[in-house]
DNA sequence: TTCAATTGTTCAGAACTAGTGAACTATTGA
DNA sequence: TCAATAGTTCACTAGTTCTGAACAATTGAA
């Protein structure tokens, strides 16, 4: 299978971000991850359970070649995590100004 | 002609903001007005002039609809003007934090 | 080893959305 | 009355998103 793709921190960019995080369920998916302190599989960071896992899998691929997480395989499962610390040297205060409102 | 739709200030969602301002030369349009203090027709605030006016007009549709300008007709121009006070009472800091970062 | 269960990706088609030229409306000034 | 100007609307094309179905990879049990 292809390595999954992330792009470098220099590559992030605002429109990238803004648009991954410019729909709710990404948004809430983001949110979720950031609030766990800790990796988490796509379906446990799903926002409720009868989304179809290719949707779900579509989101996480957005939010992963935004910059937004950061996804290794461990087992049989992806395990995702919010890349803060690129997001914040690129974008100070922006993601927790943004998930800050996400309900 | 119909009057132009503007949302009441509840009614300006943030992912709505979010995804008008994902786009770079929507963002621009935001940039540029809000460094004028002041209205600015469509042409005036647009980032280049060789844009087609029907993209134009549905780039500023768009920031309308989102609650991100306001738009009033003078004479045979329209004259835009960012609702900082309501994105600021919706969401504080946001528009800031997010135009600070425009190119 | 083999098989079933689990997690997620990829593919293809349907539904939706965005960009644009052409036609249109409204206002102004000559 | 006519031309010029500023935007909108329409219709078409091109591209994107959503989703079910098929597929791939890993694990644990028989």
């Amino acid at each position: 299978m292809a390595p999954l793709f992330h792009p470098s921190r220099e590559d992030i960019t605002l429109a990238g971000v803004l648009s991954a995080l410019a729909d709710p369920m990404r948004l809430r998916i983001v949110k979720s991850l950031m609030q766990q302190n800790d990796c988490m599989s796509c379906i446990e960071a799903a926002p409720c359970p009868d989304i179809p896992k290719s949707t779900l899998s579509n989101h996480f691929r957005i939010l992963r070649e935004a910059g937004l997480i950061q996804t290794t395989k461990k087992g049989v499962e992806h395990r995702n995590v919010v890349r803060e610390a690129d997001i914040n040297a690129r974008f100070p205060k922006l993601l927790k100004t943004i998930v800050g409102y996400a309900e």
